[in-house]
DNA sequence: CAGGATCCGCCCGGATACTG
DNA sequence: CAGTATCCGGGCGGATCCTG
């Protein structure tokens, strides 16, 4: 379970608070885009149009959109040149890199089954 | 990336399909309720009424529609008992243990960061 | 170049009813 | 109890246009 992991001689309702916190940060970073944005962002700090590139497939909103939680969430910290052209650049906060940690696992996980799941798919049938 | 980790002598239609193959994989784990009911599986085998419970929030639907999704990649073992009224038990396969170690790291973070994140949101102001 | 705003189609996902 | 099928509304997410 995601929650129910403290205990002790706190109060219910801090619990409680705690819990739906937990909740609610989890449904913000378990989802493909934030995890592969933090993934890009592993590597080094990134300016906004190159992270456009480098997280194929993803739109110009979702993207906006996701940098603006991960901000939200002090995970990824965001500096504005005051230049002409404006040059933004994003990079991992030291929560950031906790979480990337956990990604990068993710990510070797996925390669290392690749075929046993490869496998797998042919034998359910698709 | 989640792409690009082989190199080699292999061939660029093979690792076209592998890269491919990892993004589709990547996408059906790194979703919400997948990962909700990897980390329930991990404590012990689970009845589908038990899941409902255990993975609080989710519906009918989503559930049968991620287990099915789970099955298809090797990672949840389905097991029906030919019993009246019938009797399904769900539990990680051997790749699926694999997967639950990250799941798990992932909660763990969640819980070490969640006064920081708590605080970041104050001051961003929401 | 960064990114806000708006429109809108499509699909996710919930509710419900039905089968074995 | 486990699971499929169907309906349908809300919101995700893409495309586009516009500012600084």
């Amino acid at each position: 379970m995601v929650t129910k992991q403290f205990s002790g001689s706190a109060d219910e309702a801090d619990l409680r608070r705690a819990d739906s916190l937990a909740r609610e940060i989890f449904s913000d970073v378990a989802n493909k885009w934030a995890l592969l944005i933090i993934e890009a962002l592993g590597e080094r700090t990134l300016r906004f149009s190159e992270l456009r590139t480098a997280v194929e497939g993803i739109s110009h909103k979702m993207l906006t959109q996701n940098l603006r939680m991960l901000e939200r969430n002090g995970l990824v910290g965001r500096t504005v040149h005051p230049t002409v052209p404006p040059r933004v650049d994003y990079a991992l906060t030291e929560p950031g890199r906790g979480l990337l940690v956990t990604v990068d696992a993710m990510c070797e996980w996925t390669h290392r089954r690749l075929a046993d799941i490869d496998e797998a798919r042919r034998r359910f049938g698709g």
